[in-house]
RNA sequence: GCGCCUGUAGCUCAGCUGGAUAGAGCAUCUGCCUUCUAAGCAGAGGGCCAGGGGUUCGAGUCCCUUCAGGCGCGCCA
């Protein structure tokens, strides 16, 4: 309960200070026999939703009513006469509504938050809530047989801002991109690129493209690259020695590229692992080989099989699952090395996994698309299989962007004609929009992207609203540097006179950003910080209309500066995590 | 058929471990700039929280069930 914090937040005080008072007040009222003496129950402490009824609520006498046999309101009443607020936070309290203790932040509270977050500057909103715990993020890892899509737009913006939440939330946060440059779908690769490569001499009619190729312009694309810059040498050449210089030649090509992308998306990843280091280091087989020796596999028809079956039906029952569920299931095995001799993805993705828990990681994210949602339990079980903990392998499921324009769902890019890429998002939506947008919905949700409203209505997005803000506050102390006007900093006496609704109401509400990036990391979902940048603009600009910052009254224009610097830096600390720009100006 | 996800205002979505009269943006309508950025603010209308049961002081939130939509159940990744 107590998180020894040494970014102590004034939330996390104030919420401590109450317990504790009213702990002692309920031992006072038991000493003077005014409540039957009971266990003081675990009692919530939260923000009601409506500011008349006190800054914090606690229903200590609801909880307790049952134990001490007595009406929620009368031990309310009671525990009231008992309750000693000097020296804390809090200036008044009442009993309303069904028995709720209704508190009351004091002028103190205000000005403690506004000056903690002066002090804290850049580091505001961290905390070492994680301790240290060492995490990586895996996320975007797409196919580099083709180019990226939208969908690793979305994943690409909420694996690295989780990233960053992760970070600020305390942990040591490692950014990762799995390369599948080997198996099955590099072979299709290749014979894609060979079919083009020999249609580019031959004509299209000579050689056809299987049906279940790479279709798409990009391969045609390189092939006709390939054959400028070496000619038809390979048309005679035998196809694994042609299909090998393709490959050698087009895989590095779309590997930059996703460089090129990922950078002009301002992600910036630790490693970038690539899945032939596990073919090549024998961890693949190593893998084969533990669950081997464990009992967890079988050949069945020329391959060798993973008792995925076995596995997760004995983890289900030890869930209490009953047999006769998990019978429903119909749980099934699956192929680690085929007929053919070539160890499946799977496979390769157990050792990939062993690999990175070998590295130390306490914890290991995976952002995936939705579509890979039935890999998720044997993924965890294989991990259990292998001696691992499959319970410090979490996966976040990333819900289909679906693509729209003038209403309809549109899957062709207007200009090229071809899939639509994420660098032609890149190219016509400025990525300050296109990330806002990708991290303003939670991953589980399928959201819409309009393509038309991103690029020629960009300055509906969201993103603008809260970036005004900031510039707002900027162009305030810019006004002041001009006007020559050196404000001192506020003092604690000058803080205390922000008792205006909108300015207690903004100081409460940046007074949460840590509380904020912790519920964010806990829940990887950095789409509340997203939302908490919304609404915090929110406040700031209600604040801003109801008052005027630089007045007559001196005290209270260095207070209403400093409560705008704190606004400024949690404005800015907040769109940092989302690797979004805070302009000084717009 | 089985499993996972989703269902809240006309549209897109919030709603912290169950809390008081369910919120925001867009859209529609009405006001507010001779003083710090109107990309802003204030106000109005709009809801059987998909339906039905249950748990308890109290349910949009937890449990069961029905309905609707998405996805998945490969020697693909």
């Amino acid at each position: 309960m107590s998180e020894m914090n040494k970014w102590s937040s004034i939330p996390d005080m104030a919420e401590q200070q109450l317990r504790a008072r009213l702990a002692d007040a309920a031992k006072a009222a038991f000493a003077a026999g005014e409540l039957p003496v009971a266990e003081l129950p675990a009692f919530g402490v939260e923000v009601p939703a409506d500011s008349s009824h006190g800054d914090l609520a606690a229903n200590v006498a609801m909880v307790s009513a049952r134990a001490m046999k007595c009406a929620p309101r009368q031990i309310a009443e009671t525990l009231l006469r008992h309750l000693n607020l000097s020296d804390t936070f809090f200036e008044k309290a009442e009993v309303a509504g069904p028995g709720f203790m209704n508190l009351f932040y004091a002028p103190a509270y205000y000005a403690a938050a506004v000056q903690e977050v002066i002090n804290q500057g850049n580091d505001y909103g961290r905390s070492d809530f994680g301790q240290g715990e060492k995490v990586m993020v895996e996320f975007v890892s797409a196919n580099p047989t083709g180019p990226m899509h939208m969908g690793n737009a979305r994943g690409g913006a909420l694996g690295d801002s989780l990233a960053s939440v992760l970070d600020a939330a305390g942990y040591t946060v490692s950014r990762e991109f799995y390369i599948n440059d080997a198996g099955n779908q590099i072979e299709k690769f290749a014979l894609s690129l060979e079919v083009r490569y020999l249609q580019h001499f031959k004509g299209e009619d000579a050689v056809i493209l299987p049906e279940d190729a790479y279709q798409g312009e990009d391969i045609k694309d390189h092939a006709v690259a390939f054959a400028e810059q070496v000619g038809d040498r390979y048309v005679e050449a035998d196809s694994d020695t042609r299909r090998k210089a393709l490959v050698e030649f087009a895989l590095p090509l779309n590997i930059d590229k996703m460089h090129r992308d990922m950078d002009k998306y301002r992600i910036v990843y630790d490693e970038w692992f690539r899945e032939s280091r596990l073919h090549n280091s024998g961890e693949v087989k190593e893998v084969i080989d533990i669950l081997r020796r464990n009992g967890l596999t079988y050949e069945k028809d020329g391959a060798l099989w993973y008792k995925n079956a076995e596995v997760l039906t004995k983890k289900l029952r030890a869930e209490g699952k009953s047999d006769k569920d998990i019978e429903k299931l119909e749980l099934k095995d699956d192929v680690l090395v085929r007929a053919n001799g070539n160890p499946t993805y799977f496979a390769a993705d157990i050792a990939y996994h062993r690999n990175k828990f070998l590295r130390g990681f306490d914890t290991c994210i995976d952002v995936w698309g939705a579509d890979h949602h039935g890999h998720v339990a044997r993924m965890k079980g294989a991990m259990d299989a292998i001696g691992m903990d499959g319970d410090k392998l979490q996966v976040v499921l990333i819900q289909l962007v679906r693509l729209m324009r003038n209403g309809e769902v549109a899957r062709m890019s207007k200009r090229s004609g071809k899939a639509i890429q994420l660098s032609d998002l890149l190219d016509e939506v400025p990525v300050n929009a296109a990330r806002f947008f990708f991290i303003l919905r939670e991953a589980g949700t399928r959201i819409d992207f309009d393509l038309d409203l991103a690029i020629e209505e960009s300055a509906s997005n969201p993103v603008y609203y809260v970036q005004y803000a900031h510039a707002r506050i900027c162009s305030i102390f810019r006004k002041l540097k001009e006007e020559g006007i050196e404000a001192s900093a506020a003092t604690p006496a000058d803080l205390e006179l922000l008792t205006a609704p909108e300015e207690q109401a903004l100081i409460r509400f940046l007074a949460g950003f840590q509380r904020e990036v912790i519920e964010a990391a806990k829940a990887y979902d950095p789409s509340r910080i997203t939302r908490f940048s919304m609404e915090l603009a929110t406040q700031f600009h209600k604040f801003y209309n109801a008052c005027r910052v630089m007045g007559d009254d001196e005290g209270l224009t260095r207070a209403r500066l400093a409560l705008c610097d704190a606004a400024r830096i949690t404005l800015h600390n907040a769109l940092a995590l989302l690797k979004i720009d805070a302009p000084e100006a717009m």
